[in-house]
DNA sequence: CCTGAATTGTGAGGATTTTAACAACCGCTC
DNA sequence: GAGCGGTTGTTAAAATCCTCACAATTCAGG
């Protein structure tokens, strides 16, 4: 491997910090050699520069785990995740300010956020916050603190603090486990906090999940079923009398 | 948009959130339609789906401009960036607490944090907590408030409350210009405040920078020169004859 | 300056992807 | 069930990308 083959290679991997994705015609030019070379480059690096059908990108992009993923909750449901959050996204009007839990199920209500809607969002985990600040129609509030890698949440005394000093119209909470005698339930003790807490200053009180959540039963409790103003699950707002298991 | 094409759609997405990149022919025969349906349905969604020949991924890896890259930075320095942080990353030690200052240039030393060191890291920008959040060994803590585009940080009057209770071995700042008689200087007037408090508490300050911010003048103030214990470039530690443009 | 190895460029072919037009199909209303 | 708009599948041509072999160039060491 000569300098210049070295160079050649650190200058593309440059271009792809500021570009992500770049042609391979076009980076070709821009190091001022043939596509072939860029080819063979690119096949020489794979650890670090992705190819894909004429376009190279960074291979962080592609390549690993997702990061914040959930480990347990990879399998998913996704769809009936989203299809709940089409549900709940009614409940918000324009102007209001709203609580976003952490969790995979309530990152689908960000991307459902119409864009004319001018939106105050407040949330705790770190991948709702990314999401959120795609949209350029929505004010972050971030509550800080120590990071749990679990959750991709954040816990800290401080929280309280800046909840005191704003006025939520509707939280949208999520849970790992419904049961109509013991309430709602979640995996860690410190999500708990933040969902008690908010859940008492916010106007309504909206559980988001989806139905394979209903009779499992977590370690941390937040709130019992009559808590919430609403349950949304994939199929809308669901009764008292669905939280039964095989109901 | 009929409910079908919908709930394909829903799928497809899902798909994505396991398998970050499946071909074309793959999606269509997992889908049960044809190629040239599955290209319609990307078409239709290219917010949320991304294509890039033949292969589908998820929009967040590809789309739009780079979320937190700072617009004044776009022109980046990296390797200028990562070699200046491969001398700052001698400054940590085992166990020890540390500050990590908004921007893109120390996104470079949290890479470099050794995967032996038990850290302990406050920050204040999405990017700078995403990143360290693929760190096992690091402790993050994170200020949040209000979230600025801009800089992908976050600032609050909260912050303050936090920082008064952590112990800082030492804390490594950016900064977006650096003239010899003006000091340290930033974009932003809200980071300015971050970086004036962390330097009063903690133990060690460090800038580090490449050399292109030499000579330039920004709008909020931060720092004297001799505010800081050392300055950091991709030369390695320069002294205070340095900061001359021209130099 | 010569030589050999490594690097780079070129071009042709074959494979794949893209586009567009058209036909078939579905679900809905009248 | 006839008609209609919207959706899906099929096909062929055009554009693009990939592979491979070979020629040209560069570079280091003698």
């Amino acid at each position: 491997m000569t300098a210049r083959k070295a160079q050649r290679t650190a200058r593309l991997i440059d271009l792809l910090s500021q570009r992500r994705v770049i042609h391979l015609s076009e980076a070709a030019a821009l190091l001022g050699v043939s596509e072939m070379t860029v080819r063979r480059d690119i096949a020489n690096n794979q650890g670090q520069i992705a190819y894909l059908g004429g376009h190279i990108l960074a291979a962080a992009e592609i390549e690993a785990d997702i990061p914040y993923e959930l480990a347990t909750a990879a399998d998913s449901h996704a769809a009936a995740k989203r299809e709940a959050c089409v549900h709940a996204v009614r409940k918000i009007r324009p102007d209001e300010t709203i609580f976003i839990d952490c969790g995979t199920t309530l990152i689908h209500l960000v991307d459902l956020i119409p864009d004319n809607y001018q939106i105050t969002a407040i949330c705790y985990a770190m991948n709702v916050a990314e999401r959120l600040s795609r949209k350029a129609n929505v004010t972050i509030i971030m509550l800080g603190g120590v990071y749990h890698p679990a959750s991709a949440s954040f816990s800290g005394t401080h929280d309280f603090e800046i909840l005191n000093s704003v006025g939520i119209n509707a939280a949208f909470l999520s849970a790992a486990g419904v049961d109509a005698k013991r309430g709602a339930t979640c995996e860690h003790f410190h999500e708990a906090v933040v969902k008690q807490k908010v859940m008492g200053l916010a106007r309504e009180n909206y559980l988001v999940i989806d139905s394979s959540k209903i009779g499992k039963l977590k370690r941390a409790f937040f709130s019992a079923m009559d808590g919430f103003d609403a349950v949304i699950t994939e199929h809308g707002e669901v009764g008292a009398d669905s939280f039964q298991p095989q109901a």
